[in-house]
DNA sequence: CTATCATATTTGTGATCACAAATTAATAAT
DNA sequence: ATTATTAATTTGTGATCACAAATATGATAG
């Protein structure tokens, strides 16, 4: 698998492990890694033109944040999704998301505001040209674009743990039912934002993750 | 310091790293390492008689956990703990961990009520004792006791990373408080069990939370 | 006694090596 | 052609080494 051209170049600045996890992560949340791949250590080194060590750290840690699985004996691979885990995966977002918002809503200034409009815009536009990998991008970046504006180190490094998780089950849904069903709840965020009203940004959130969540799960049990 | 003896002896089906991961997991839970404590790699490597690679890869997995802080340039140190901190960690424990008891409560039987009972007798008497230790040892077993009846692989991981990061703090309010001001609602939350009331267990679990993290925060600010 | 600078030590990081265990390929037997 | 058995390869794990950067130490000057 040819990784090193969908992946950002290394920051020297940047320890190798932080280069080879950053670029794992950023695969997996824009779907470029689908359910049931898999890899090895020493595989993942030669694509990245480093030694087994910094993969391993990498790897490691993403194992141990469940996006990835080390079984099937001796192969990292893509979680394969179940019914409980989503239904925990769910149930986690729906709490801590929306709440997270909350939090970040007073820090969202007009430069950002903008910024998720424009997100929103090319959002919609992914969806009605069908394309998936566009479509999971600009989602991403919606999402997080309002949770970053707030400072919530232990809410923030949670959530995108589950995101990590649940983010390879788009290709899947994509396959299926394609882009054109997809609802969001972004417009009520936004005007929600425009207001600075807590509560009716909490709502929105609600209603985007619950949304997206029902739609995933339907392709789950196809 | 010494380590070993304050840890279990290495089960040699499990790997080092894991070993030390477990071990390191116990001192933290245990109230064993306070707030500001720090390491090197080769310094716990030479504690537990290993070479640097296993702990390297444990304490890198808790250092990714928030639990550990690889910072103040070089040393590995329990991580500090602010107010923003604080009610993140709280806001995420409320939300999570009273539906995870909800969901675990259909899986407790007998024997484990039994168990539950038990160890909130032995919580008592560390109470009347003023001993911390065994506080903070059987308050863990006590929750835990619940959340893993069920099987919980997403959020069961989840709310023990929360755990590894506020149990550092437990040893500051004893020094201050002591036990004798210590309130639970561990004896509702039993009553909820053997009725095999879900709503009653979740707004048990919640009051006990929010008691407990009410306490831990009135240290945190003296 | 204090502050400054050069030296020595210790640190995390990444690469490489050794090894047992597991997987895969190749061979033989039916 | 299919299965059983053996050989070859590949795997994760842990130990060791090299090295630059950061820390600690000690000497020197005021």
């Amino acid at each position: 698998m040819d990784i090193l051209s969908k992946v950002e170049p290394r920051d020297l600045k940047l320890n190798a492990n932080e280069w080879v996890y950053n670029s794992l992560c950023q695969l997996i949340l824009s779907g470029e890694f689908v359910p049931g791949i898999s890899f090895t250590f020493r595989g993942i080194a030669n694509s990245f033109g480093v030694s087994t060590m910094p993969v391993r750290e990498a790897a490691n840690r993403l194992i141990s944040e469940g996006a990835l699985d080390m079984s099937e004996k001796r192969r990292i691979t893509v979680s394969q999704m179940t019914q409980s885990k989503f239904d925990e995966l769910k149930v986690a977002r729906l709490n801590l998301e929306p709440h997270l918002a909350g939090l970040a809503l007073n820090h969202i200034n007009s430069k950002r505001l903008n910024l998720l409009i424009n997100i929103d815009k090319n959002l919609d536009y992914a969806i009605s040209t069908g394309n998936v990998v566009d479509y999971i991008k600009y989602n991403y970046q919606f999402h997080f674009g309002i949770y970053e504006a707030g400072s919530s180190p232990v809410l923030l490094p949670l959530v995108r743990t589950l995101w990590l998780r649940f983010s390879p089950f788009y290709r899947i849904v994509a396959g299926r039912a394609g882009t054109q069903t997809m609802k969001d709840f972004h417009k009520s965020a936004i005007d929600a934002i425009k207001d600075k009203d807590s509560v009716a940004l909490i709502n929105a959130m609600h209603s985007d993750i619950l949304e997206g969540m029902e739609m995933l799960n339907e392709s789950l049990n196809e």
